[in-house]
DNA sequence: TAGATTGTTAATCGATTAACAATC
DNA sequence: TAGATTGTTAATCGATTAACAATC
């Protein structure tokens, strides 16, 4: 049904969507209930022929003339990221950045649902986070068994992020948000995204004008 | 002197930058002295020949038929990205992703130095948040004179990002790293980079294979 | 109908990769 | 010298954007 083209949508265009899907449940809460793709465009900085291509790789959207259903636009994009339904998420590593993407707000307006937290240090095992209790990330598979997660969340020191990885993928895991600075070894049926907060401050930092050289 | 070439260098060769110095750290901690684009591939996950048109883009490099000195490669990459020297770093927005952003251990270690933590919340103006003290965004200005510092991380609400992206402009601040979903308009000599978390996990959500419907 | 805007094709642009002469 | 590996050109691949017939 979706995607009848070719089977192949690029990761850009993917990105792209999710950023529509923003703009769109803002537009609904403004109470405008059509909008053109120039106008997306006005909004998102987005090209109107990007957007309008992004979508063709998915069907027919919109009316010549007229423009865009935002609630109906709304909910076959959310579809179309599967994100029409919760998404159940585990968490593994409960530092601070493990701590602060649990608490992340727009997560179950998203309907992603953080259902686990792992960790292997003996002291934060037990512990509450948020209304969560963080595990043993030995138990992960068999936690896991019946949770039934498919995305997780990596975010342990590099060192650790191979192994948990791999204790990922025996537990059923198949898409992995990866905040470790490493290249993780998974089969290629495991779907993986890097995450690097260093990365994007050295580009920020190559874009500084005139180098304070001192 | 660098990028004689043309001027324009693609952002992901940028990243990928980012990435290569990272593994040069790692190698030369391992006491390796060099290594070729080949064992880059390996290790990266980065094709040879792309690591060599990447560095193309600022001179040579290498020595045919032996390869790279880590260390010499290691420096002038972390020239290239300007970070082999101190870069000051102020954050808006003492949340939870702020907080957990300041913690962050590699940043040190990459020479940003994180200078100063700016709210708009009078609950948490005052407080101590890590080593430093918030402060009132109210501020900002007047605090980076001093400061001086040219990239900033941007960790507030949505609803606030614009006004707060305005206050870093008007601060000096020339390089942004934004964490709120949303298009920031700033005059074009400013560098923005956004981040965004929803965004990434829409795309792992999509790249689940069988859909569970409920 | 006239005006607006879509969906899609074709043209452009840019990034990746293969191939190989140059060189250590 | 023979073998290895670079830097760079040329070929390929893929993504963006402009243009426009189709359509509301």
């Amino acid at each position: 049904m979706y995607n009848s083209h070719n089977g192949k949508v690029p990761v850009p265009t993917l990105e792209r969507l999710a950023t529509y899907l923003r703009y769109l449940i803002d537009l609904e809460q403004s109470h405008i209930e059509t909008i053109s793709s120039a106008e997306v465009e006005r909004q998102t900085g987005i090209n109107a022929a990007q957007f309008r291509k992004d979508l063709s790789y998915f069907g027919e959207f919109g009316k010549p003339g007229v423009g865009y259903n935002v609630i109906d636009l709304q909910s076959r994009i959310a579809h179309i990221l599967k994100i029409d339904r919760e998404q159940r998420v585990i968490l593994v590593g409960a530092g601070n950045l493990g701590s602060a993407l649990i608490g992340y707000p727009g997560l179950k307006e998203h309907r992603f649902n953080l259902v686990a937290v792992f960790d292997n240090s003996a002291s934060k095992i037990g512990r509450p986070l948020w209304e969560l209790q963080i595990q043993d990330i030995a138990t992960l598979k068999e936690a896991n068994a019946t949770l039934e997660a498919r995305i997780a969340i990596l975010a342990v020191p590099a060192t650790a992020a191979q192994k948990a990885a791999d204790a990922l993928v025996e537990a059923g895991v198949t898409a992995i948000l990866n905040f470790a600075p490493i290249l993780l070894r998974v089969p290629p049926s495991v779907y993986v995204r890097n995450v690097s907060f260093l990365q994007e401050l050295a580009v920020l930092s190559y874009h500084l004008s005139a180098a304070p050289e001192n």
